[in-house]
DNA sequence: CGTTGCGTTGAGTACCATCAACTGGGGTGG
DNA sequence: CCACCCCAGTTGATGGTACTCAACGCAACG
């Protein structure tokens, strides 16, 4: 359903405008022209310089509760997952951040993290100031506008998640996340049609759907029995595209 | 868990700035200096002006998918949801609207409507023009904070209803909606210590948890008889606020 | 070669859904 | 005024989806 990333992919101004201020490390950024990176860049304005790309390790966190970072952060690449524990310990994960995804863009109007964001995988991020954000969304509102995008259309994808949870059986959710996770991967180019880059456990995977993992388990099970999706190898395959959505409820026009 | 209405009481700039422009009926409105109505009213161009107060019957639709409305509104009274359908016709609320909630702000991005409003009670609302919010934004770019404000403090409230759907039960799902509720409508005056109006059915109430009616039914009687809460005449009042916030999981400091 | 992390599988169970019957209030029309 | 219906809610019986607990397989790793 939702598109999770509607940010246009704006005109390519590679080579005309600003073109001499583009920060070290952004030429060869996939990323460069969309979402915050592209409304930076096309500010009046050539005060925001991107931070240094961070690496951090799996199982690690980007963003720890409670922390003001003061700074955005834009995945580079990497899996990551923004989540919140209960009081019994378990988790639930509100979004999976995939490259292009941004982290703690509440910082804009909260200082301090309240949803803490843990790397799946190996991640490797940007930074942007969220100060100088401020500055440059004064004198430049296509900044606020690509936020007020991103915003909203995150807001989209947590309702859609919002009715799986509510209202679909586990299979229906699995599914859904399956295709909903290669459709953003395609659009950004990191997944062929039938297989993507597939490296969450299957414990990641109940924590966002609001399952068990043992659960999990056994829905993949059968999706793999029927030839619907198999997993192997870090990557992940849909056999049956038409079975897949199918279950998810997803039509294709 | 989430302030779902952040929105900081702006100083109270009833005599002076732009009092003069005032919209009419805007002089006694208690959102007044809130919200997107500060916004507006403190932006520097006098362009926006309140459009007139519309009011809808309970049960019909403020926006309908599909539509393109161009304009915003914000409840001034009575309650409404927001929701979606999915196959089998069931239905699940995205959130609850009540007094000072804005709906369509996704219009500001997507300019159809995309979900659905129904108003629960008869509701009245003051709808304010998209493109005309736009250009006030460009020259005044705190209303698109405010934008922001608002969006991100909904995608937060989202984000908790998600949690409850995906790991906490039935009873801590209603514990939590109601207290979650009664603390939205006292911050707006329209509740007292231990009562609120609750013009909410359970069939409302069930399409919110994603539980079924028979089930909020079940839960109810038992709060009912435990003397934690009690609905009556329209009203719900709250015997035990403390085993309320026990069972919801909710601590005050 | 023990350990650790991740996934699989089985047995028993709980929570909530489903189906269905029934109550009671409020409106409407005969 | 009463019969009727509709709507909202209550209550009971039954069942299924997903949870819990637990054992086990397997690969990676030190």
């Amino acid at each position: 359903m939702s598109e999770s990333f509607v940010l246009q992919d704006k005109a390519q101004d590679s080579h005309g405008g600003i073109a001499g201020g583009i920060p070290a490390g952004c030429a060869d950024c996939p990323l460069r022209g969309k979402g915050i990176c592209a409304a930076v860049m096309d500010a009046k304005s050539g005060k925001q310089r991107r931070k240094s790309e961070t690496t951090i390790r799996a199982r690690h966190q980007i963003f720890r509760p409670g922390e003001t970072p003061g700074r955005i952060a834009v995945i580079r690449s990497g899996w990551a997952a923004r989540f919140t524990h209960v009081q019994d310990g378990r988790r639930q994960v509100l979004s999976i951040l995939v490259p292009g995804d941004t982290a703690g863009a509440e910082l804009v109007v909260f200082p301090s993290i309240r949803v803490p964001v843990q790397a799946l995988t190996d991640v490797s991020y940007c930074s942007f100031d969220v100060a100088e954000l401020k500055e440059i969304g004064v004198e430049d509102p296509s900044l606020v506008w690509a936020f007020l995008n991103i915003c909203i259309s995150g807001r989209k994808e947590t309702e859609a998640r919002l009715v799986d949870l509510g209202r679909r059986n586990a299979e229906q959710r699995l599914a859904r996340l399956i295709a909903e996770l290669h459709r953003r991967l395609r659009g950004r180019g990191l997944a062929d049609e039938t297989s993507m880059p597939f490296p969450l456990r299957q414990q990641a995977i109940a924590d966002a759907l609001g399952l068990t993992q043992v659960h999990v388990s056994r829905v993949m099970s059968s999706f793999r029995e029927n030839n619907i999706v198999q997993v192997a190898g870090g990557r992940l395959s849909i056999m049956d595209m038409d079975a897949l959505l199918d279950i998810a409820e997803i039509y294709r026009r």
